[in-house]
DNA sequence: CAATACGTGTAATTTTGTTTCATCTGCGGC
DNA sequence: GCCGCAGATGAAACAAAATTACACGTATTG
């Protein structure tokens, strides 16, 4: 890099690194890596401390591989430059370190399943937002912060606790919200929305005709629709804005679905979106749902002061 | 897990740095720093995270000073080179990032925003599991598991959801299981429990007044309670078996709470663990779920392969 | 069996960081 | 007022580190 005079202007470069989380991209990439860059990913998978601290050639040197693959691995990685990928890692790692370095070893088997049921789901959680589109984030936020009305729709068992929770989420924020988790009632209910309306479509099979069916009704009555599915699938494909998310599934049945947090965080991730765009108004009807619950007598437990000291505390908000 | 020959012994050096925080010692050492370094100081402080994207030289040229004079700069902050300056700061700054950006984020853009909902249940995971008391876990799954019928009582909006999805993770065991949120219900439920049956109380605040007498109720009938709650309350007092979740709320009411995250993964925990004890019993049911929506007409998607490919798929579990 | 694509290492080159040393500035003593 | 010392600073040489260019071998395909 060319430098001295002060007035130089700063460089086109210095921007924000492409990924947050190059652990999970490590991960994910990995069937893809060719047998050196294999041995790479191991030594710094040992060890992923003492990476940020090696020089490209102690990497190399351990990997027994030579400097360049080094510089190829982390392009492989979506890093520009082996500085990058360390200061990524680096990065990554500490906020990894918040999961990885719990590692209590648990040498019972109730510890061992708690450990991998929730490693599972931290994790795919740290791989939706690893690989989530934040443009159509943005648009999603947009469009349904301009609704009037918003639908949500999912099917299926997996889904029913997530629509709910989302209708709970955007309730809160005085947004006038109906979930339906009923193939005829989603149709119905699409059936009779507007351009200025919105619909929440939920699904990571994005194969459910009912919800497949409710959003491209929904779109030809003009309203704006935003799914939460995996790439590829006729939801994604029907839906105008699509926010995709693919969680690698297991293979054990008896381990519940990890796909479930990723939504519900992309859900989470709406709702604070949304409540920020509206600003005060969200925040009045925040207000004002703790107070009509206050005088109905459910107290509800606030962060900071309790407006709302009524009586005695039950919950309402979890 | 390293690689090669395993003779070959690591290299002295390599040590982990002696510092943990760089910011702060840096704030610490503002006043002992020379002109040209407090120049540097400004522009790292300015922006710390393009800080660590900067190459000696940038930095050196936007703070006006020479090269040596940044080298100097981390040697002050006893750090041994400038690298190992930029590595500490992409660590102590993502860990800064991770707790104080989630508090006060709302100035920026919809992956901000993401990051920040994200972080906080992907940590409030990790965080449950760290504290996770697997006894109590065990002797949950082992009073579940041998329940002849399973009450889940919740309360109020953010369980809704919660209590929904744990009723479905234990009904595809195929355990008799029903969920209750309202209170009249839950205590009439309650009152016609025996020895044999079981109860799970989901609650964060732990003092919903029903759910906390529900249980008292189903424990004077014999029955066994689990609950998953805060240390310390009225419910976790009240229940047999208490798996006590501290979560730390946020302060922004805006965000979601992240707890929800960590009270289903207890529960998945709970079924997988159910489901692991039940053996082939739970493993028939499950087949037999499958295969009786199959039948109907709904295929469902299996992380291996679908054995019921009678119709086009739609979703049913997620 | 040639042609091509791919993965990989070697060596040259460029970039980046560190050391050495000279200069400058301010300050106190003579 | 001048001298000289101590500390701060930068220029330039030097050393280290990383990237690019290129070539070679191996697998794969028409």
């Amino acid at each position: 890099m060319n430098e001295g005079k002060p007035s130089k202007v700063q460089r086109g470069r210095l921007r924000k690194p492409a990924t947050i989380d190059i652990v999970s991209r490590l991960e994910r990439v990995d069937a893809s890596l060719s047998p050196a860059e294999r041995r790479v990913a191991d030594i710094v998978t040992a060890d992923y401390e003492m990476a940020t601290r090696m020089t490209i050639a102690e990497l190399a040197a351990r990997a027994e591989v030579s400097q360049p693959t080094v510089t190829r691995f982390c392009r492989t990685l979506g890093c520009t430059s082996f500085s990058e990928f360390k200061i990524s890692l680096a990065t990554t790692l500490t906020v990894a370190a918040v999961y990885l370095r719990s590692e209590r070893i648990f040498d019972d088997d109730a510890g061992q399943l708690a450990h991998t049921v929730m490693m599972r789901a931290a994790g795919a959680v740290r791989e939706c937002l690893d690989q989530l589109d934040t443009a159509a984030l943005g648009k999603a936020i947009d469009a349904l912060a301009a609704s009037h009305r918003i639908d949500i729709y999912g099917q299926g068992g997996g889904s029913a606790a997530l629509v709910e929770d989302a209708k709970l989420r955007l309730f809160r924020l005085g947004l006038p919200v109906s979930a339906y988790q009923d193939g005829h009632q989603q149709r119905m209910s699409a059936a009779t929305l507007r351009p200025c309306d919105g619909v929440l479509a939920i699904s990571n099979s994005g194969r459910s005709k009912t919800v497949v069916e409710a959003v491209e009704i929904a779109r030809s009555f003009g309203a704006k629709t935003v799914a939460i599915t995996r790439p590829g699938t006729p939801l994604a494909l029907a839906a105008d804005i699509a926010i995709l998310v693919t969680i690698a599934e297991g293979t054990d049945v008896k381990i519940p679905t990890p796909s479930r947090y990723a939504h519900m965080a992309v859900i989470d991730t709406l709702a604070a979106g949304i409540a920020k765009k509206m600003g005060d108004r969200s925040r009045d009807a925040l207000r004002r749902v703790r107070y009509t619950l206050a005088r109905i007598g459910v107290a509800i437990p606030t962060p900071s002061t309790d407006p709302t000291p009524l009586m005695p505390k039950h919950d309402t908000e979890e």
